[in-house]
DNA sequence: GCTATCGTTCCGTCTATCAGAACATTATCA
DNA sequence: TGATAATGTTCTGATAGACGGAACGATAGC
């Protein structure tokens, strides 16, 4: 099977990398910064920085103010960051997972993106059963009292998840957790498990239990999870409902390029 | 003074270029593409391709499905936009020149973000009137019954405009443009006189003038503009009204490296 | 089982990229 | 006001790194 690395040289492209390095440090400089300083902080030359920067200008992605002669980030980032995000359909991947899913368990699967604000719903499949529980596809779900949204902040920056935490945390139900230091607890518990539950924390009465879909390079971009009643999810969700939730993420993840470092037995299907 | 054109052989670093042109064809594919596929859509070798993919999946921009072997953009891309989004910092670049503006004209001032939803209010200033009329900072105008939407959506790409324009539009006043071809002559008339206005179409009674901010490049990234009652700020402004407001949007756009084409008289404070 | 096509790797050529120094301007300070 | 030290920009020769083309192994289609 061919290989990726074996690297020779740092990471391939020299130019290429630089130029990343350079677009990485600039997203996150609030006022411009000079060839100079620039040069310093990436430990190079400053022609080699100037060059690029030409280039990047001619490009459109970086823009140099006229008069202070500094340079920054461009929007053009933000709308190909954006082009990404729209064109970048998790649903579409996910269906078949869901429907097997949804078939085996018999409980409404809901699949999410993952956002600074919350997770969003993608798409959902109702369940099997008489009564429905469902969310509606577009709803933002809350970091705080869902699965999903508890996985995503488990999962995010140090920075952001402390952010979110000292944010105001409402009380949806007498369940839900609004004490910083026990959310994070319950943080913790979740990357060590590897899925999530949120019991009667949203609503009373209604469970959902949800596994983390990651991308190549580690980084967790979705959750598929199934909602339903906590008198078929409860809040220690048996081991059939855990191991075939987990399987089906990791099957998905695959899809994205994941090679799947966490012990989910038997994942090809 | 020194120029950043005279490009010998296309456009710098020829490396660069070739990346982002793969990460911006990437970009908007659905799905993924093969090596082969996509050097033939750039017109350039299979090697040179691989070469430039393996950089960018070790880069962890790009991904590769292990069974596919396609290639996709990760979601890194999407991280590094809002990184940029979030530094970006338009209403600290304006302060200075609201507080001007709002000393002259003695309306209300607006600084917005323009989004593919519309505009996002950014910063207010008070205006100098004893009835206050304002917008709160963090509120979306709509994009066909606002001044600053219409500037966005005039401004907008026209597939992105075209879309818009199809959608529903909501008649909020009796003077509210519902129409799309009422709406897209509007936008042409917009585009050629270089600023905006929404007489009573958001808010019977109401209106605002607003101008575009330009970055660098000549994409439009927010716009300034003056909120007041129709009897300061008329459907037909005032000459001073138009000159002042389009003289800081001009201001502003030159600090983000905007050079400014159209015919702003006496830029310089 | 043959063929077409895929992703990947190899290799010699050459050019595009690099580091360092020189240049032009502007800010700083005496 | 003049001298000095920053800045951003451009020039240069040297080289190693990026290039194109061909070959390789694997897979899918007929």
């Amino acid at each position: 099977m061919p290989q990726i690395g074996g690297a020779p040289s740092g990471d391939g492209l020299q130019a290429v990398a630089m130029a990343i390095r350079i677009l990485e440090y600039l997203a996150e400089q609030r006022g411009g910064i000079g060839v100079t300083a620039l040069a310093r902080a990436l430990g190079t030359t400053k022609s080699r920085v100037h060059r690029h920067l030409r280039t990047l200008v001619e490009t459109g992605y970086i823009v140099q103010s006229p008069e202070s002669e500094k340079y920054r980030v461009g929007s053009r980032l933000v709308t190909l960051g954006r082009t990404v995000a729209e064109n970048f359909d998790l649903s579409a991947l996910a269906r078949e997972e869901m429907r097997a899913l949804r078939d085996t368990l018999g409980q409404s699967v809901v699949i999410s993106r993952v956002e600074v604000t919350g997770a969003v719903v993608l798409a959902t499949l109702p369940g099997r059963e008489a009564i429905e529980i469902a969310v509606k596809p577009g709803s933002i779900l809350p970091p705080h009292c869902t699965a999903q949204g508890k996985l995503g902040l488990a999962h995010a920056e140090p920075a952001v998840r402390e952010r979110v935490l000292l944010s105001r945390l409402d009380m949806r139900t007498p369940h839900t957790i609004t004490s910083p230091t026990v959310l994070r607890e319950e943080l913790a518990r979740i990357l060590e498990r590897g899925w999530a539950v949120a019991p009667s924390e949203s609503l009373l009465g209604v469970n959902a239990l949800a596994a983390p879909i990651f991308e190549g390079g580690g980084g967790m971009v979705g959750a598929i999870a199934i909602l339903g009643s906590i008198q078929f999810i409860e809040a220690e969700p048996s081991a059939l409902q855990i191991r075939h939730l987990r399987q089906a993420a990791a099957r998905i993840s695959a899809q994205l390029g994941d090679v799947g470092r966490d012990g989910v037995d038997s994942l090809p299907r």
